[in-house]
DNA sequence: AATTTTAATAGTAACCATTACTGTTAAGAA
DNA sequence: TTCTTAACAGTAATGGTTACTATTAAAATT
């Protein structure tokens, strides 16, 4: 693998942010930079970083994939506004072997009303 | 809500299926018993089931969803050939209320390989 | 430093799971 | 039985993501 200008802008937008970027966030604020850079670029490094386990891939309900610092396992995802959050840690535990397989990694995510949208409920 | 065959049928699948099929698969098993029903109709049912919390929705590493039976909230999804599996629960603790907002519902899903990949490499 | 190799890129087209649209059908109330 | 309209079948459109191709630039070699 070799290491060029974009790759290394790329990991350090998600390793700066804190927002849980979307790929084509990503690609805006990469743009700031390198302003030709490739849509297509952007997916293939973050699909890269993602699978060599430097950055963590989000599934989302709308099937908007987000992009965050391996750090953070567990999220708390919004079904009214649709945000998500970062919870900390501490909810899983035995996480060694299950059924045989090798765990490697785990993807935790709360669903649920955040507390802005329950205050707005509760004005309704 | 009114009651029809075909969601009465949608709806008896993924309670009967162990196999967490696809919108497509689901579709395939309706049509031997609804030759001519839509695939537009399953889609519907299945997030109406989904946002109704009959059922549940799978995101897979994909971006092709999968549906389960409600009483499953943890599974373990292989890296290498994709397969998901059932795991036991036990593994969260103390998901009421994070930082402000009401926790409803959990998704964990563990990422690995699995047995049967790990025998595979085995064999390399 | 110049040359060579080829992985990575920019730009664009294609893919395909999912959603939206429209005329028709049938569930359930009147 | 009739009426209302939610749900349906069939099909077109959407859009996030991937694939493709000529070009560029890492980095190894000379």
């Amino acid at each position: 693998m070799r290491e060029t200008k974009q790759k290394n802008l790329i990991m350090s937008i998600i390793s700066n942010s804190y927002t849980h970027p979307t790929a084509n966030e990503v690609y805006e604020e990469c743009k700031k930079t390198i302003a030709d850079i490739s849509l297509g670029t952007v997916y293939r490094n973050l699909n890269l970083l993602a699978c060599q386990g430097q950055i963590r891939r989000i599934k989302m309900p709308n099937n908007i994939d987000r992009f965050d610092r391996y750090s953070d396992h567990t999220h708390f995802i919004c079904g009214i506004c649709g945000k998500i959050f970062d919870v900390p840690g501490g909810y899983v535990k035995n996480i060694i072997d299950i059924d045989g397989h090798k765990v490697m990694d785990y993807e935790l995510n709360f669903r649920g009303v955040c507390q802005n949208c329950l205050e707005k409920e509760g004005e309704i």
